[in-house]
DNA sequence: TTGAAAGCGCTACCAG
DNA sequence: CTGGTAGCGCTTTCAA
């Protein structure tokens, strides 16, 4: 059913495998598999030789002042500040950049100011992620104004976010942006002994860390229960990751249909993270196990993207005979499944807020907390 | 055919609307929607009270030390090279630094040692990416060697990609790795004159800036050709974004079928990045200027579902009447269209290959200059 | 195996 | 508007 071709390099380059191994592939590696042709631009000699001792050779400060002809503190001022310099002193100064190549050391600057101009978020990962359009607004946001995103990926164990955070913290960071609310307690406590500013996102609680952007779960899964259940389905099932969000949408699911009278759920539950061939394995148990749903709520749209193949797979009509639930909105459900109904959530959104609410803080060094609630939005489509 | 239901916040709480713009939200958010119901732990007092002048009052290895009873720069070697102290010594400074809850700053580590520990990374997106798991994989083996990734989202514009790295350079990272090899000629100029080891990936060129880990767009294009070729398409055309890499593979697939004698080949070009809707979009402009190809190649997956929906929702047959070819392999794919074939790119390979180059280099500061093709797979499914 | 001294490149804090 | 001085917290170098 599947047939692949896999090319490889000309011979005398060729890898001894497409998955080279780094030890095989370093092993063949030594000749380079194209001759350079042209020759490679000659670096330029440094403007200002090297000085003798530890000095590093490239342009500092200091060099960039000499050539001026003013204080390595006014060249700061012309990078930081030109505003309190005098235009001509500006200028001059502008074209001693110019000329030296001079790039601002941020290493030594954010140790003399105690301000990094970074900003550091966690996310669980970014493989086909529901908080990749939450990274892109914040990034975009935080460039803007001067600072850098420093991304870490967590995975969805909360000990790698631990060791993250050191990681993390020992570059003085002047905010963090973190996704959901579980932390270890450790977690907790050493960002506060930080006194960074912290948002978490994606979630809510009243108890945070610190500020808040996200929405609750409990209620994405309540709300959809609520309705799926007007809708008139009865036989609710449930295709979940073992994500902490997931199971609040989960039990917020059981609770509302449990209002209802449905406390028969059955729930397959996938390792995080989703995946589709989990998604189809994941409903494959769930009917195996003789569970005969009309309606399956998976804990993202990848799952239920899988679930839908799976439904397909056995001939089974969606929605007429099992409709599926997703979250996320990936953008997918759009345009390739009339059948898929879905959760989205306003990744971007949640990105701008928690941008504003932590640069406003850093400005102003506001010691105000926020819990900020976005909501969501259900999203139903009819067969095509 | 589409309904939704949003849910917002309650009361007096709520946003004004789901995307709350941030004027608003700020004028809304200044009471918080929930009381804090739980005390907020109290921040320890700091061990050592903050000393006069420019100190921060955070914990330093000065301190620790005076703990321990050892000079500053054992402290400094317990952290980075314990080997070299004494059992005993080790012992106690660890304790101190238990004791105090000392985090290194590495602001001050980098700018000492002029190593940053800092590797960059940039891309163009990371929304449904294909460059998502060599991210991971740079992220996982730089982790690994001590080192922190840094990702920049250049988005497809040269010019962004520039700024980008004048932010990247004055972090002064020990290593870059590049998504592509089309920069501007300012940008090579800096990175040689920075003299930072640099990785491109992603492609191919006989003139890397430094050291290179990819595969020839032009080879893919050529290959997909002949293998449609062989399989009796005649009518072949092209969807494809306007993107540096997506166009050599277009130009090689051109190439290929024109030595088969067959020149006419309708290209219709969407702008990057790639979406569901820009495949449609795609597919229907070519279709409605009179095309009738029996397969198109498409610059992504992404692109290549699109169409896929599009030639659903108007009758035709897959792949009997117009067969789908993508580019990327995003996993989808294997699980949900049993009738589009595509290209598999080893992302996690090009990532840790990377990542050995650069750690080599920074570790033997080696000189010698590398290009390693990793190749790629063509991969065909036949109908289900 | 340990330590003293001297910076790394930049900015805060006053004076002028 | 501009500059001198004194660090920021760490590591290098060299000596003990």
């Amino acid at each position: 059913m599947v047939r692949a071709l896999s090319w490889r390099p000309c011979r005398p380059c060729a890898q001894p495998a497409f998955f080279a191994s780094f030890t095989t592939f370093m092993a063949s590696s030594r000749k380079p598999t194209a001759s350079r042709t042209a020759p490679r631009t000659a670096p330029r000699s440094a403007p200002t030789p090297a000085p003798a001792g530890r000095a590093t050779g490239s342009v500092t400060l200091a060099d960039v002042a000499k050539i001026a002809g003013v204080s390595p503190i006014t060249v700061s001022r012309v990078v930081n500040q030109p505003g309190l310099v005098s235009a001509g002193t500006v200028a001059r100064v502008q074209e001693a950049i110019q000329r030296t190549g001079y790039v601002p050391n941020l290493l030594a600057g954010g140790l003399a100011s105690r301000r990094s101009r970074l900003i550091a978020a966690i996310v669980p990962t970014i493989a086909n992620s529901i908080f990749a359009d939450t990274i892109q607004a914040l990034t975009d946001r935080f460039s803007q104004a001067g600072y850098q995103l420093m991304l870490g990926l967590s995975g969805y164990a909360a000990t790698r976010e631990q060791d993250l955070l050191a990681a993390i913290l020992s570059r003085r960071p002047d905010g963090i942006v973190l996704t959901g609310i579980a932390h270890t307690a450790d977690t907790r406590r050493r960002l506060l002994a930080a006194r960074v500013p912290v948002v978490e996102t994606w979630d809510i609680t009243p108890t945070p860390i610190d500020m808040l952007v996200g929405f609750s779960h409990e209620k994405v899964g309540q709300t959809v229960a609520e309705f799926l259940h007007a809708r008139g389905y009865r036989r609710p099932a449930i295709l979940s990751a073992s994500d902490q969000r997931a199971e609040s949408r989960r039990l917020g699911f059981l609770d509302a249909f449990g209002r209802h009278g449905i406390t028969e759920v059955p729930s397959s539950i996938v390792p995080a993270p989703s995946s589709l061939g989990l998604g189809r394995e994941g409903l494959a148990r769930l009917l195996d196990g003789g569970a005969r749903p009309d309606v399956v709520f998976c804990s993202s749209d990848t799952l239920a993207q899988g679930a839908l193949s799976e439904a397909r797979a056995r001939g089974l009509k969606v929605p007429e005979q099992l409709a599926v639930m997703g979250f996320g909105d990936l953008n997918f459900a759009a345009h390739t499944y009339p059948a898929l109904s879905t959760v989205r959530i306003d990744g971007p959104a949640i990105g701008r807020t928690a941008a504003e609410c932590l640069l406003a803080r850093i400005d102003a060094r506001e010691v105000g907390e926020r819990i900020i609630d976005l909501g969501f939005e259900v999203i139903q489509r009819e067969s095509a």
